[in-house]
DNA sequence: AAGGTAGGTGTACGGCGTACACCTGTCAAG
DNA sequence: CTTGACAGGTGTACGCCGTACACCTACCTT
């Protein structure tokens, strides 16, 4: 009977607390250590029970990345299309941070889920209704690549740290170990030294809001210019 | 005998076999399907024995990646360095493509490896000797992103399917399903409409080689155009 | 009262990465 | 020529993984 009480003490299980205890998982784990059994022991139950809600571990993974695009603020209208994008890509990234796991997860599922179709397919109504050709708005669509939703594939990006092993390595050195910068010159001049092509003090690492905020405004000024001349791509080869 | 006729045959083992076993093995069956286990029955060797020459799975893929970026053509020196960029970018992209598992496995390591390294300091050596100030040549590195390896996250990749579960399914539909169609219609509108505002014909999916020069180059235009103004972020927050 | 059904359980299987002890052939030093 | 170190291939074993499948049980409907 103390099972028993056990048994009437904790919620049944449903399709959402799976999901929401996966992603509370992931978040505080690392997604890389969420597996069936651990997840099934977070929730007090028998690892098969887990299949009951999801299909396999894959939909699992679809069921986690819906919930966390969910969670992404909905598009809100504007008579300026690039007001409306950008807000709404920040507002994608912002929640991409709290689940730094995520990014890799998207980009490894082979199909997108609805959630990110729902996503996507708002954004470019938002284009179509700034005035954007079909044309123009497919090849953005493209360019814009996973920086559509909020993330950026950076090749030494300190934030996809988290999403593995568990959050937040208190520090990592963010200067260059002197023997790497013998070896990679360049890419030492580069490390943290933003915004200050004066001095010789390296420091401060980077502010990846900043950057990415760069980059963004970098493809969106672009793209603006573009649709402003009527770009087309009819005449390709 | 027969086996010392065998054990005799077999070139002996080094990490450079190894490693290109498991790139050939990656590129045939996709990196998912490449296992330990599998790797030495492909090179005719008991699993441990793989051990004399990787220190463990993560470090083989480390070493795969190198294969692979060893692959991509030097940087030639160029006075123009936009030309000397793209020239090299779509070197690496016909690699990569060579490669589909690569981009992921480039993404998911938390750290870069030497070859990336390198490569990645030659190209900003390069913007170095195009009158690239360090701190613009570090926001191109962020904006950019993978980018400058040659590939991009894009959402609906169909290249990005060879790299699982073996190589090219012969021909996803490219065509709409009707029912997610409705649901979402813009997406819809775009998918394979390029380079037909005018009809109603939906077909030819799209040239993934044209996608990626498209963003490239606005990319890169828009990075000419800050670098002539002597554009800087010193005045940041 | 009967039976269907939704949902949690227990057992088991095959695959994975890899630790560890072992064997064997080669080659240098004595 | 012997010896012994060492590089490199072997065999066994462990713990983890996803999940198939048979079961059991509580509840709801008729």
């Amino acid at each position: 009977m103390a099972e028993q009480a056990e048994t009437l003490r904790r919620a049944p299980l449903s399709r959402d607390r799976v999901l929401r205890a996966a992603v509370a998982l992931a978040d505080e784990a690392g997604i890389e250590s969420l597996s069936m059994r651990k997840l099934a022991q977070e929730l007090g139950v028998v690892p098969m029970a887990l299949y009951k809600h999801v299909a396999n571990k894959d939909e699992l993974l679809d069921g986690m990345i819906d919930v966390v695009v969910g969670e992404i603020e909905p598009l809100v209208p504007d008579a300026d299309w690039k007001r409306a994008l950008r807000r709404r890509i920040l507002a994608a990234r912002q929640v991409l941070l709290r689940h730094p796991w995520a990014a890799l997860a998207i980009e490894s599922r082979l199909d997108a889920t609805p959630a990110v179709l729902d996503y996507l397919d708002a954004m470019v109504g938002a284009m179509r209704d700034g005035g954007f050709s079909t044309d123009l708005a497919h090849h953005v669509m493209h360019a814009m690549g996973s920086r559509m939703l909020g993330f950026s594939q950076e090749l030494f990006d300190t934030s996809r740290r988290a999403g593995r092993s568990g959050p937040a390595d208190p520090e990592p050195p963010a200067t260059f170990p002197a023997e790497a910068a013998a070896r990679f010159p360049h890419l030492a001049a580069i490390a943290g030294a933003a915004s200050h092509d004066d001095g010789s003090v390296v420091g401060e690492g980077c502010d990846d809001q900043f950057e990415f905020e760069f980059a963004l405004d970098l493809l969106l000024d672009g793209i603006d210019r573009l649709r402003a001349q009527g770009w087309s791509s009819a005449r390709r080869p």
